[in-house]
RNA sequence: GCCCGGGUGGCCGAAUGGCAUAGGCGGGCGGUCUUAAAAACCGCUGCUCGCAAGAGCGUGCGGGUUCGAAUCCCGCCCCGGGCACCA
């Protein structure tokens, strides 16, 4: 090919960027008359913090394919960005430098931007915004008043997560094996007054609706996981020493009758009381002391043996009158069910595991199968339950003592989670204010809606002491209370970022409202998301949240009823590992977009890294990988210019050649392959493997006698279904060999005519093995198949002399004979 | 321990009951261009045996179902992820 068409990217993808900015190409109204269907495709907002990584550049090339197909498939695409640009990195680099967390953040947001739009992203820049901006945290405030209205928010003393490093607390989400998420650092409890967020009042919701969205299965199972509903009993066990009833949860009680002994946990309140003026007082006291302070890693570890101290005192067993004894024992979560429970060593692996260690009664009542040793988990009929409940299957008892337990006010069926509320307060400065002011007369008090936002104030010391750097400036914290109008003061802690995170989806919607968060019309046009892309790690917390704040904001009416759900379908994709490792500054194995884009060109760079492997994978980085598309998006670009300068713009010819036939019949199976592997699925390795394939038939070498107008319409069929991978190019090379822009064309149509041939490539296979092929029509019959396969050159020698046991055709493929 | 994924040429991967290895990378061999080399571009290339024609082998391991298995079933091994004293 001559040498004179050049494939430089330094020119082309400037060129088109330029058009797409000042013709708002990816701009979209909340025009109501649009008569094509809204397609809101977004990918998790970025958290602005030095540049873009790779991952960046990953996560957007997906996002950005699904837009441009969902476009070109006459959809009109709301493709927003914005920036998460709250939260702890940015305010420990001011810790260190003195420089204002604005002003790093801004930084960062400034070089995204840059770097995004040097990437091509289709991006409706119109409706941008950071989550630090007060015109956006105005209505995060607002939200949070709506929910404190409404009960959904509400302060507690409680055992919480302290993360000393970060010197703030942080939610249970926040908290993995037990250490601070971001500091990894080992958690302390402290007792503090903190805010919450009423999400378990959602739990039944959020775990039924999982089966209305279309997200990763195992994205799912971990959100069930989380919130970790269990069904049983509340069952109540009276210390007559004491007169108080004790009720505890169960998830079993069909074993009632196998209960020895009972359990609190070091925290329950009653521990001291119960303890007191008993001989085991002193020992209890150590053992609640210690326990308490000791490490909740440890105290976590299931391998750990059993510990615990006797009360001196029993409980009595509702169901038969027997007096148990009572222990303090810290396998006993005070957080989980009553902080207290029933121990039935027999079907219990912890409870044994402690019976052990304590000598304590096994009793057997359910029977397992022949060879099973205790403790047994499984089902069986009961046994030493006495005459009426003996030889019953457990299941069926478990329903007859619920009734028995409810008639004589002993317990009653109940349910238990493992979700806890969402302690949403931090003890940091760079984060939306919670707009609350505390009055010694009227108490917790709700800043007027009409005197939001809150600003954050300035303040010199970032540093947390311990308390919010808020509380040093008291300027702003000494204010009059809205209801008395005597002296009050601001709350001072700030929210968890994850609030934020909970409806900028939302606010993108309706960018520019400074009358309310959002117009419900603009939200019922676009919401919900119809297509969600970012990291699993997000699995649980931030895809939680979001699901918590849409139920209820539409609840309290915000938002149309019929929006339960703010993604309706998620992708989750993998990260790009260098030699088999997560990239970091550490192993200095980064590889920077920036650099990529620079020396490639941002095509090369989105369409390499789509083409890597399957998107929801990890994938290792190949710089040579890199080249290969690189040579390929030049190959596309060379034959498209060449063409369009060379060949003559005929339209093809009535009478078709064989390589004519050819080269239309490959590029309309590319056509349907790509559209299959975008609709279906996110197969973009496999469709970007389709367009080479075409192209590959295109190349001079391999068209042969192909008419000008054929080879021309393969040309730009190809460049038509690459543009979703690489905008610019694909762009380009459809610009010059039509004349026009390509993403305002429809998606292309496989034309059926083409997708089947007369004759096709007929296996023919003797005892399953391949031993020829030979080509056959399309039409003929399963006799004239068997005919054509017997007749095979090859098959005589495995035939002759060998009986015909059985013959399989599978018309259009093969034919197998089976022989003896 | 429990629950999900996954294991295919030298490497990334394609194929979800029917031609194993599409596409790409790398190496090797050959070619075009060049005085020559490099670069670029084009072609061939799973392994073993064979001069060749060809034959055999081949999807983590062992069994099974089937005319036919990478794909379905049973039992293992290894890797990754999630959960884990939640009663």
């Amino acid at each position: 090919m001559a040498a004179e068409y050049h494939y430089d990217p330094a020119e082309i993808e400037p060129r088109w960027q330029r058009v797409w900015a000042d013709e708002g190409t990816w701009e979209v109204t909340n025009d109501s008359d649009d008569p094509r269907e809204a397609s809101y495709v977004l990918v998790m907002l970025p958290y602005p913090s030095g540049e873009p990584h790779i991952g960046h550049l990953k996560v957007y090339s997906v996002g950005d394919a699904v837009a441009h197909f969902h476009r070109r498939t006459g959809r009109r695409v709301l493709n927003p960005m914005g920036y998460d640009a709250f939260g702890l990195p940015a305010e420990n680099h001011a810790i260190k430098t003195g420089q204002h967390p604005r002003d790093s953040t801004e930084a960062a947001i400034a070089e995204f931007q840059r770097q995004f739009r040097q990437w091509g992203l289709s991006i409706d820049w119109t409706r941008e915004f950071g989550t630090h901006e007060p015109r956006v945290y105005r209505w995060t405030q607002w939200i949070f008043l709506e929910l404190f209205k409404n009960g959904l928010a509400y302060q507690k003393q409680a055992a919480v997560n302290w993360d000393p490093v970060e010197e703030t607390v942080l939610a249970n989400e926040q908290v993995v094996d037990g250490r601070g998420e971001r500091s990894g650092a080992l958690v302390e409890v402290r007792q503090l007054t903190q805010w919450f967020f009423r999400i378990t009042d959602y739990a039944d919701r959020l775990l039924e609706d999982l089966d209305t969205i279309r997200w990763p299965e195992h994205v799912k199972t971990m959100q069930r996981n989380w919130i970790g509903r269990s069904t049983g009993a509340e069952v109540v066990f009276r210390c007559e020493d004491l007169g108080v009833d004790y009720p505890v949860f169960t998830t079993r009680p069909d074993t009632l009758f196998g209960a020895t002994f009972f359990v609190l946990a070091p925290e329950h309140p009653d521990v001291l009381r119960l303890a007191a003026g008993t001989e085991h007082e002193d020992a209890v006291r150590a053992y609640v002391n210690r326990a308490l302070t000791a490490d909740t890693q440890l105290r976590g570890d299931v391998d750990k043996e059993k510990t615990g101290v006797p009360l001196g005192r029993t409980v009595t067993n509702p169901v038969n009158g027997e007096q148990l004894p009572m222990y303090v024992a810290d396998y006993v979560l005070m957080e989980y069910g009553t902080g207290a429970i029933m121990a039935v060593p027999a079907h219990d692996e912890r409870d044994f595991a402690f019976a052990q260690a304590f000598d304590l009664e096994v009793r057997q009542v359910i029977e397992a199968p022949p060879d099973t040793e205790l403790p047994y988990a499984g089902d069986g009929p009961l046994m030493n339950c006495g005459p009426e409940l003996d030889g019953k299957h457990n299941r069926e008892a478990l329903e007859e003592i619920l009734r028995w337990l409810d008639r004589e006010g002993k317990g009653h069926a109940s349910v238990n989670y493992r979700l806890r509320d969402w302690l949403i307060s931090r003890q940091r400065y760079w984060g939306t204010p919670i707009p609350i002011i505390h009055c010694p007369a009227c108490g917790a008090v709700p800043v007027p809606v009409a005197d939001l936002p809150v600003v954050l104030p300035d303040v010199e010391d970032y540093k947390p002491r311990g308390r919010s750097p808020l509380a040093a400036a008291e300027d702003w914290v000494r204010v009059a209370c809205p209801q008395c109008g005597g002296p009050a003061e601001r709350e001072t802690d700030t929210m968890d970022t994850f609030v934020d995170s909970s409806w900028y989806f939302l606010r993108y919607c309706d960018a520019h409202n400074d009358e309310a968060a959002w117009d419900p019309a603009a939200v019922a046009m676009w919401m919900p998301v119809d297509q969600y892309i970012g990291g699993v790690e997000h699995a649980i917390l931030h895809l939680m949240y979001a699901r918590f704040f849409t139920k209820a904001l539409a609840d309290l009416g915000h938002l149309p009823p019929e929006i339960q759900e703010p993604f309706a379908a998620l992708f989750t994709q993998g990260m790009i590992l260098r030699d088999g490792d997560k990239m970091s500054k550490n192993k200095g194995n980064v590889v920077s977009p920036k650099t990529i884009v620079e020396r490639y060109g941002a095509d090369t760079a989105r369409a390499y890294i789509l083409f890597i492997g399957p998107p929801d994978q990890d994938a290792d980085w190949s710089d040579s990988g890199l080249e290969g598309m690189w040579r390929f998006l030049g190959r596309l670009w060379r034959n498209a210019a060449e063409a369009a300068a060379e060949l003559p713009d005929h339209p093809p010819p009535d009478e078709l050649g064989e390589d004519d036939e050819r080269l239309l019949r490959k590029a309309n199976w590319a056509i349907d392959k790509v559209t299959a592997d975008m609709s279906e699925r996110f197969n973009f390795n496999t469709a970007i493997a389709a367009v080479m394939e075409l192209l590959n038939e295109i190349t001079p070498a391999k068209r042969g006698d192909a008419a000008p107008g054929v080879v021309r319409f393969a040309l730009s069929t190809a460049a038509s279904l690459l543009f979703p991978f690489a905008p610019h190019t694909a762009t380009d090379a459809y610009h010059l060999l039509t004349g026009e822009r390509v993403w305002e064309q429809p998606w292309p149509d496989a034309d059926p005519a083409w997708l089947e041939s007369d004759t096709f490539e007929l296996v023919c296979q003797v005892n399953g093995k391949v031993r020829d092929r030979v080509v056959a029509p399309t039409s003929a019959s399963r006799e004239e198949l068997l005919a054509l396969c017997r007749a095979a050159p090859k098959l005589g020698s495995y035939l002759d002399g060998h009986e015909v046991v059985k013959e399989v055709v599978v018309p259009g493929k093969l034919v197998n004979i089976v022989v003896r």
